[in-house]
DNA sequence: ACCTGTGGCGAAACAC
DNA sequence: GTGTTTCGCCAC
């Protein structure tokens, strides 16, 4: 228990006076020395130095609990190639730059041409003098292969590192600490690929990154408050204006502190607002407690925050700038850019609030569990705890009220990292095992990097040359697909048109992990499409002018369809058959892990952003994907399964018969090889007659809700409890009987509704629209009504941006739409709520047959036009 | 510095 | 008035 706040502040007081004459403020700056004489570590970041080819790796020392640095002084130097000869470069003014250190001639594979070719190595003193931004050595040169200078991640210069393995320090090397293939699991593995050679040679470098065992790391969270004038106004950390009035920070061996700032006219606050063991510590002055703040964040290998990027980083360090930190003291730097990181000195600072945006994450890994990408939401979502709901803004709060709710911010942010078995701190160790990125890059970069990194490891290993962008379009050309929709490249996937209805006892067929498997099978690979052999020609992919290599199998053909069957064959059946607890979690995780790589590898194929991009891969894709669910439904009718719809991979099944569904699943192996399985099954789905449409209620009384407005975001949320309310009576159908009772219960639904809606009796929150603005208001081409409200808003001066979410309410009079802070009840345009009404309860009365008016048995002045 | 793709629906604004 | 475009969100 937090035995007294007055007693903190007592010993506060002594301590500042005994202080006061004393010389204030010791350097603070954390020493980063090359440890030689470590034990087991795992690879957490490498970095560059400044100094000329050294590279600084961040270990953590398993058995030790700290961190160690480690500089690579191995005489590697970065470099970049080119095709030109030493005398072309000679007369060159590569020569002249100041980073220049000498050349080297080198033969690479021309992955492109399938020839070996000999190119001239240019080696600098460091990666800016090459890479950097104006004059680099890159921009020197008619022709640079730029993808060999990266000294970043886990590739420094000519050595192969694997960030989040364990390494040994063994005579002044690195040694990395391996997973025996010879093991009973590793060989149970391999017997799985037997007969594929190239696959198998593959796995004995992947295997190990897989089954080794992912360490739980110390590691600490902080959260600040900060003093603000205004309450609705975010203090700007450039600026830092004001001062840091709370600190706090929870670690992973629940340690938990808090910092306050002693300041005038500030209420103590009850003492049991704050749990039990929570150290707090009082400061009189801003500047001596962000010396003990900086202390803390030399403590631990790993810092966690939730958007310290932008804020609590960036802040602490213009704060102490402000107050007369020299640079050296500050353990906390910004990169250059618009959206900078923050950095720090003595250990890696992952911002969780970039990693929970990272849309594969969400989706993927999280099942797309929250929407919103706000501390709150999140907890709500993954933990079920939220933030302290305050009442006053934090610059009035008590002293318990402020730490107390500082606090359980950090604490969020640590439980973020802690749940499930540490699943976050788990998948992000593996993501770096795959992607061979950092810890820092690999949190806050997107998965076409992870991709790019992952292959880009891969192609040096086997001392190909990796390509540019240009040149790949150069050789393999452009898509020639029409998309369906304008301004799309290619054309996508196929969508069956449902019947409109209800039917009962359907059948979900879908193929696993489709694309993934197209690319292995078909060999699609960027250096291998369009190849230049007469002889193949002939092996076209359906209706495409491509075609594909039959000698030679292309490398991300290998590498995917390997990471694709390791997880259908091994990680996904094992994870779920394991007993021992501590290899099913890992299991689990690897799962996970190979799904958000696999679901986004034919994605990247097909941006132009993707260093690797390839439209005919891309959409030889997507043409393989359409063929072979027409062909499977051909099949399905000629069986006599009635297929009802389809949509990209899979097809839902009317009375299916399990014979003929077998026979269809085999037919589908072997004449197209591609695994057909069972998805699910349906006690009855309704189909509203439009794709992508539908409700379903899954034998064990799941509901499935698919693509109905009743169900998105932007829905104001008094219809989207009506139609859950709506969507909870059709739930309770078993026999088509049942249907004839529910109508009456959803038409009592209904008139509730809408009687509420006539009689005003919604609250402004109820009838708000909660909309998402994609870029600045300022931006856009189109004034709709998210961008109005927002504008209004803004003329009240709130914080309004990208990113920002718009709540509004429709309202009659221009502009129609006001947002909810500034809105009256009497102003709603009712009739238009009425039409929003009417499309979502529609989208599931037409499956029914119903009719919305027949229904609400009134019939409003615009519904009357409209029919 | 950041960035996986296409197909599809509904609402409203814009263009004619 | 009508047809087209823009935007957000969702399915896969």
């Amino acid at each position: 228990m937090v035995s007294n706040l007055e007693e903190y502040l007592e010993e506060a007081e002594a301590e500042y006076e005994a202080e006061y004459e004393e010389e204030l403020y010791i350097a603070g700056k954390p020493e980063l020395k090359p440890s030689r004489n470590t034990g087991t570590c795992i690879l957490l970041s490498v970095s560059y130095s400044g100094e000329a080819g050294r590279a600084l790796l961040k270990l953590y020392d398993l058995e030790k609990r700290v961190m160690h640095f480690w500089y690579d002084d191995t005489g590697h130097r970065p470099y970049c190639l080119t095709d030109m000869s030493v005398e072309e470069l000679k007369r060159s003014k590569v020569v002249s730059h100041p980073g220049f250190l000498g050349f080297e001639r080198v033969k690479k594979f021309d992955v492109l041409r399938g020839r070996e070719i000999e190119m001239t190595k240019i080696i600098a003193s460091d990666p800016l003098a090459i890479g950097g931004k104006k004059g680099a050595i890159r921009d020197l040169l008619p022709r640079a292969w730029e993808a060999d200078i990266k000294y970043h991640n886990c590739y420094i210069f000519d050595r192969q590192l694997v960030p989040g393995m364990l390494y040994k320090v063994e005579d002044g090397k690195l040694v990395r600490v391996d997973v025996e293939l010879s093991g009973e699991e590793a060989q149970e593995v391999l017997k799985i690929f037997e007969g594929q050679e190239a696959a198998k040679e593959l796995l004995k470098d992947w295997l190990p990154l897989f089954l080794a065992p992912v360490p739980d790391i110390r590691r600490a969270a902080i959260d600040i408050e900060v003093y603000s004038p205004d309450p609705d106004k975010l203090p700007n950390p450039r600026e830092a204006l004001y001062p840091i009035i709370a600190f706090a920070l929870v670690d992973s061996d629940g340690r938990r502190l808090v910092f306050l700032l002693r300041r005038d006219s500030v209420e103590t606050g009850q003492s049991d607002e704050l749990s039990d063991n929570i150290e707090v510590r009082f400061f009189y002055d801003e500047y001596k407690m962000l010396e003990e703040i900086f202390k803390l964040l030399n403590e631990y290998p790993v810092v966690l925050t939730f958007n310290g990027d932008n804020f609590d980083l960036n802040y602490m360090l213009h704060r102490a700038l402000k107050l007369g930190f020299s640079r050296d003291k500050i353990p906390i730097s910004m990169t250059v850019g618009e959206h900078p990181a923050a950095l720090l000195t003595a250990a890696v600072h992952v911002d969780l609030y970039k990693f929970f945006h990272n849309r594969s994450i969400q989706g993927y890994a999280f099942g797309s569990k929250y929407r919103d990408v706000t501390l709150d939401a999140i907890a709500e979502a993954l933990l079920s705890i939220r933030k302290i709901q305050l009442m006053a803004p934090v610059s009035q709060l008590s002293y318990a009220q402020l730490a107390a709710y500082c606090l359980r911010d950090a604490e969020i942010t640590m439980q973020f990292t802690k749940f499930d078995d540490n699943l976050v701190m788990k998948l992000i160790i593996l993501f770096m095992r795959i992607s061979k990125m950092s810890m820092e890059d690999v949190t806050r970069q997107g998965i076409s990097n992870w991709i790019r990194n992952m292959l880009y490891f891969e192609h040096r290993k086997r001392n190909y040359l990796i390509p540019r962008k240009d040149e790949i379009i150069a050789v393999k050309g452009q898509a020639v697909t029409e998309a369906k929709i304008k301004g799309k490249k290619y054309m996508g996937a196929i969508v069956l048109k449902p019947p409109a209805g209800v039917y009962f006892d359907v059948a979900v067929l879908d193929f696993t992990s489709l694309y993934p498997s197209i690319v292995k099978t078909r060999n699609l690979s960027y250096e291998v499409i369009n190849c230049d052999h007469p002889e193949c020609r002939s092996n076209v992919i359906p209706s495409t002018p491509h075609w594909v290599c039959t000698k030679r199998q292309g490398l991300t053909s290998i590498l995917i369809g390997m990471l694709r069957d390791i997880r259908a064959l091994w990680f996904k059946p094992m994870s779920k058959k394991v007993k021992d607890q501590v290899k099913k979690s890992l299991y689990e995780v690897v799962e996970k892990s190979l799904k958000v790589i696999l679901n986004a590898s034919y994605g990247v194929m097909g941006s132009s952003n993707f260093s690797l991009y390839c439209p005919p891969v891309a959409e030889s894709t997507t043409a393989i994907g359409r063929y072979i669910i027409t062909k499977t439904i051909e099949k399905a009718e000629s069986l006599g399964l009635r297929v009802l719809y389809g949509d990209t991979d899979s097809i839902f099944i009317h009375n299916p018969d399990e014979s003929k569904i077998g026979e269809l699943m085999k037919w589908a192996e072997e004449e197209l090889k591609v695994d057909l399985d069972y998805d699910k099954r349906y006690r009855f789905v309704a189909f509203s007659g439009l794709k992508k449409n539908y409700v379903g209620v899954l034998v064990n009384g799941e509901v499935d809700i698919k693509g109905l407005v009743g169900k998105k975001r932007n829905t104001p949320p008094f219809l989207k409890e009506a139609f859950l309310n709506f969507v909870g009576i059709l739930s309770k159908v078993d026999t088509p009987e049942d249907f004839e009772k529910s109508k009456v219960l959803l038409r009592d639904l209904a008139k509730k509704v809408y009687d509420k809606l006539r009689e005003r009796r919604y609250s402004l929150d109820e009838l708000a629209f909660t909309v998402m603005l994609s870029k600045h208001p300022s931006e856009y081409a189109v004034a709709s009504q998210h961008v109005k409200a927002a504008k209004l808003l803004m003329a009240y001066k709130k914080n309004v941006d990208a990113g920002s979410i718009i709540r509004y309410v429709k309202v009659k009079g221009e502009p129609g739409v006001k947002p909810v802070q500034l809105a009256r009840i009497d102003e709603v345009d009712v009739d238009k709520y009425v039409e929003h009404m009417r499309t979502t309860f529609e989208q599931v009365l037409t499956a029914l047959g119903l009719d919305f008016d027949e229904i609400l048995g009134v019939r409003s002045i615009t519904s009357f036009f409209n029919r």
